[in-house]
DNA sequence: GTCAATTAATGACTGATCGTCAATAATTGA
DNA sequence: TCAATTATTGACGATCAGTCATTAATTGAC
């Protein structure tokens, strides 16, 4: 019975190992550069114990996806506790956006993977639902964030327009942005020399088209954004 | 002599064969169904004479993106004389570019994978060339409005904003949310229904943000873009 | 402590598929 | 007509995902 405990632990510290090299080899050379039977030497276990954890490479994949995306929610919670008005708050929503991407770099790689390959039907019913939940979640703090704007009244949307349409409007920028910055390598060239400050710059462009009061001439939310980013690294450490 | 400009028509017919092959293959089962036997034994040549044409399997791929974007340059550069303010050739641009992807539906998943998997390392310089310099033409067109309207006075721009940063804001708007719609199967569970329209009036947000005359309640962008769009699907009959 | 039953770990093997290349076939032009 | 050139072929080597019969380790009843 209490040895039931430790085999328990040693199959999820060895589950870690797994998503640890798993990421590693991921980050250095890509979907294709993540191979099973390398995994399972640098583990210094036999290929079939790798699959006793995990069905299939895309499991993998979208096991390290999951996990980073947990995170987020959990960033994006926090920041939405932000105190101020609600457009100070969704302001903060960015800043987490931004220090997600920051202390998860790799995320991106695998979540365009995910999004791309033909990854997604080979993965299972239960960690697809923990993504699309995930997913759902991030989307939910936001729309309440915009929810908040109206019923304050700084925020009115025409009356076709959906909360959920705004949000839909954050997440392409920002899920599009990043996209771009970490695959086009002629991003200067074009003459984007800072694209994060741009996106920030295009996303507070946005909001003002909307409407939503105080206007980014009035408050300086990129200020918001540096000090939200503050807490998060702070209690990083 | 002359059997010499017939055996050079039959190589560019066997390579659209080819590329057609690829393209139905891409569509139907993502990027581990493309399948270079396969394509051979559907084509009735040898796998060697395939690979005659292209080097690898991910030149296939990325000689059907470029050609999907040379397209998309063409028609931006003729959505760009639409005869109108410049805030209202900008809306001929989105049109372009819906338009566009109606009618390449398969260029998404094919600039997804080739912006994802390792698959740039693999092609051939001269390939790569191609595309970017598709991109970049695209990116000149664009910015080339957005300076007309600075010039017209109907537009100003923060000091530290570059005509590229509002380019930035509208591409990656518009790439995050073709790829978000053609991956995500729970948008409308989102409460996202009409993420073409949402995509739509979000740009429009972004450029009143920007103070772009005329704004969008003023001028009705949509039809505008609806015009440019008949256009189009006229001219394609 | 013994041993049968259960659980865990192994790695050789199958199958799929990419890309190569020596061998063969077809074409050309002197 | 035939040697030289060009085009085509498909068997082959290499890589890698995933399987499964075999072997090793652990457990718990006695």
């Amino acid at each position: 019975m209490v040895t039931q405990a430790r085999k328990e632990r040693e199959r999820l510290e060895r589950e870690d190992q797994i998503l640890a090299h798993a990421l590693e080899m991921l980050q250095q050379s890509g979907y294709l550069g993540l191979n099973m039977d390398r995994i399972a030497a640098r583990m210094e276990y036999s290929k079939g114990t790798i699959y006793q954890h995990f069905r299939n490479k895309e499991e993998i994949i979208l096991a390290l996806a999951n996990r980073a995306l947990e995170k987020r929610v959990d960033m994006f919670r926090r920041a939405a506790t932000w105190s101020g008005r609600p457009r100070e708050r969704m302001a903060a929503i960015g800043a987490a956006a931004e220090s997600f991407v920051e202390k998860y770099p790799h995320h991106f790689t695998v979540e365009q993977i995910v999004r791309c390959a033909s990854i997604w039907e080979k993965t299972s019913e239960e960690r697809r639902r923990i993504m699309e939940t995930c997913e759902s979640q991030c989307l939910q703090i936001v729309s309440g964030i915009v929810r908040d704007g109206l019923s304050s009244g700084e925020l009115q949307l025409p009356e076709d327009r959906s909360p959920e349409d705004l949000v839909f409007g954050l997440w392409s920028m920002s899920w599009g942005a990043y996209t771009i910055l970490t695959t086009s390598e002629t991003l200067s060239e074009n003459g984007i020399t800072d694209p994060v400050l741009a996106l920030r710059h295009n996303m507070h462009e946005m909001l003002d088209g909307y409407g939503w009061e105080p206007l980014s001439e009035v408050l300086d939310y990129n200020s918001v954004m540096d000090q939200v980013k503050a807490g998060f690294e702070r209690e990083q450490s």
